[in-house]
RNA sequence: GCCCCCGUAGCUCAGUAGGAUAGAGCAUCGGUUUCCUAAACCGAGUGCCGCAGGUUCGAUUCCUGCCGGGGGUACCA
């Protein structure tokens, strides 16, 4: 949680208070240091229920060093607080057990947070946190002949979003598409066309022949053998430059990357660059001799390996006992070369974490290399590059897999998805302008949203009833909330404004919200640090469900209390609320990768 | 065998660098629209927080062991 005025000045006045109130003992403990401002605003902490206050001070551990009881402590400490000078209303303290909680002045926070947001727009939240610094941010990194599924969804749109995030807190940010164009996979693709892909018909649905191929492969190499043998010789063929077989990788590619620009226009992705492993095929080789030059490699078994100082990992390998290079040689090249060309301030590789061993063994080659070469400390990338694993995506609780032809198609996700928005938009909002684009907009959201419904680590289940389901905590819930945002605003014929009467918001559901918006920012920030775009999805919710209640609120008489009425000023105040909302739900959604549709 | 991740309500999950009575959604039941979009809102209830120890003023959170699920474990990526 980011410092705010209100916090500064609520460890400020602890501080002194706690040398008041105890002067003796705080002379005796020899400890000042936890009472220094700077470690009381690391210990605030937020109350388990909002309505016990802004945020609040534990001060258990005071006892012992005290000699009081914590509740007492809190009471004198509060009692303390509240008489020292100088902007006394701004923040209350307020003893409840061994906790201070802190009561904002609730006018204060909502013209703060609202001259923020309204001045601001969609740059409330911005940094300058990342200035000068390069964040890199690999994602996606489907495979070249084989299909997009639900399981490549995960890693693009969890790279999507943190690339929106650095970027919101101005780090220089470089989103890299690194494909799976290279590999012994190629040989198994060049086998199975030899063999059964003569009469193939690749003009139309080419993405799913080759699926097709490469399925029949692996059920035949269950019989055969032989043909993993073919498919590992055909791979050494492609990269020793054989003209046929580099000819039909080119088609296999081709016909891969439409699809992929495709699919990734359908879902609003953006990449800042789309490179393959092929293109590090040239620096391979620098790689392997700066390991061999630094004393680190070794032949075993016929093949040339890196032995690692870690009785948990395997060696990492570098060259088959073909000659042929491997998935590990590829990345460390990649290493090196993002190291050289960016000097970034770290690099992310958002794969999934089956493959985290993988990361483990190539980062730990890099921090050997670096060692043995002795690099000062700037000019080391260890401790920069970060595997950033999620869990896998489950399909109605079993696992999906490429090879046994077990996998959903994305594209027949988003499509459901986006005939079931059409459908409910006929239903309840017919008249509306642009159906097929708003029904896009949803769907495609709600299959977002549905991957950002559980922290990163832990495996999402693919249910086909949840991701088509529109309602509780979902993408179309929070579109939905902004829609009625945006129509309230279409409905204003006033200015929206800052310059309100903060106390005809004073109510504690708009306190609520109010408090919710002013945590915007360092929600942005927990997500960097995470790495975990759900705390923005879950934030949302929170969000918009405080909004929601706001909207929804009877008067006293059963009447809903509306937010536009006859009471000019009322309603000028409750709109700044309205677009102040509308504006953090619009970019937060847009953190997300999420459309939000005006109407709907 | 060894290593990593996970185990919280019937289901799916939150629980923010230990803290205050462990929370949401779905599902179930009931209610709200003379209509600023009911894709919403309100109400109803359920928890040996996998088990057993340990550290601490305090453990769902940290440590150890065990049980259960998933993943990884050199010529796939």
């Amino acid at each position: 949680m980011s410092s705010d005025r209100f916090r500064l000045l609520f460890a400020k006045k602890a501080s002194e208070a706690f040398r008041a109130a105890y002067s003796e003992e705080y002379a005796a403990s020899g400890d000042e240091q936890v009472f220094n401002e700077e470690y009381l605003l690391q210990q605030l902490e937020q109350p388990k229920d909002p309505s016990m206050g802004r945020f609040a001070l534990p001060v258990f551990r005071y006892g012992r060093l005290l000699g009081d009881k914590p509740p007492d402590i809190a009471v004198k400490v509060a009692g303390r607080m509240n008489e020292l000078p100088g902007d006394s209303d701004l923040v209350r303290a307020e003893a409840a057990g061994g906790f201070i909680n802190a009561r904002v002045n609730p006018v204060e926070l909502t013209s703060d947070t609202l001259d923020r947001v309204l001045s601001q727009g969609s740059h409330y939240g911005d940094s300058d946190l990342g200035r000068n610094r390069k964040y890199l941010i690999e994602y996606c990194s489907a495979n070249i002949a084989k299909p997009y599924g639900v399981g490549h969804l995960r890693s693009t749109i969890i790279g999507n979003s943190l690339r929106r995030v650095f970027r919101k807190l101005g780090f220089d940010t470089i989103g890299i598409n690194y494909l799976g164009d290279w590999g012994t996979q190629f040989g198994k693709m060049i086998v199975a066309y030899r063999k059964w892909g003569e009469n193939v018909d690749l003009n139309s649905n080419a993405v799913k022949k080759l699926l097709d191929l490469y399925v029949r492969f692996h059920d035949e190499a269950k019989k055969n053998p032989s043909l993993d043998d073919q498919a590992r010789a055909a791979f050494k063929q492609l990269e020793d430059g054989d003209p046929e077989a580099v000819r039909l990788w080119e088609t296999f590619k081709s016909i891969s990357l439409a699809e992929f620009d495709r699919i990734h226009r359908m879902l609003g992705v953006e990449f800042d660059i789309i490179t393959g492993e092929s293109f590090l095929n040239d620096k391979m080789d620098a790689v392997i001799e700066r390991l061999e030059k630094a004393g680190l490699t070794r032949l075993s078994e016929g093949a040339l390996v890196v032995p690692l100082d870690d009785p948990n990992l395997p060696p990492c390998l570098l060259r088959k006992g073909d000659g042929a290079t491997l998935y590990a040689t590829r990345d460390l090249a990649g290493l090196v070369y993002r190291w050289e060309t960016y000097r970034f301030h770290e690099s992310l590789y958002v794969v999934g974490s089956a493959q985290a061993d993988h990361f483990k063994q190539a980062f730990k080659v890099i921090a050997m290399l670096e060692e043995a070469e002795g690099l000062v400390p700037s000019e080391r990338m260890t401790g920069r590059v970060k595997h950033i694993d999620f869990g896998w995506v489950k399909f109605e609780g079993g696992a999906m897999a490429t090879r046994s032809g077990n996998i959903i198609f994305l594209e027949d996700v988003t499509d459901k998805a986006v005939a079931l928005a059409k459908e409910k938009i006929l239903e309840k909002n017919p008249s509306l302008e642009s159906i097929d684009e708003t029904a896009h907009q949803i769907g495609v959201g709600a299959v977002i949203f549905s991957q950002f419904s559980v922290r990163r680590q832990k495996d999402v289940n693919f249910v086909w009833k949840e991701v088509l389901n529109f309602e509780g905590e979902t993408g179309p819930y929070l579109q939905y909330t902004h829609a009625r945002l945006c129509s309230l605003l279409r409905k204003y014929s006033g200015e929206i404004t800052a310059e309100i009467d903060p106390a005809l918001l004073a109510g504690a559901e708009e306190q609520r919200v109010i408090e919710l918006l002013a945590d915007f920012p360092a929600i942005v920030e927990d997500t960097a640090r995470t790495y975990d775009p759900h705390l923005i999805a879950s934030y949302l919710l929170r969000l918009a469900a405080a909004f929601n209640k706001v909207y929804q609120r009877k008067t006293s008489d059963g009447r809903s209390d509306k937010i536009i009425s006859d009471d000019v000023n009322l309603s000028a105040s409750r709109m700044a609320l309205v677009k102040s909302v509308q504006t953090v739900l619009h970019e937060g959604l847009y953190l997300l990768g999420i459309e939000a549709p005006e109407e709907m």
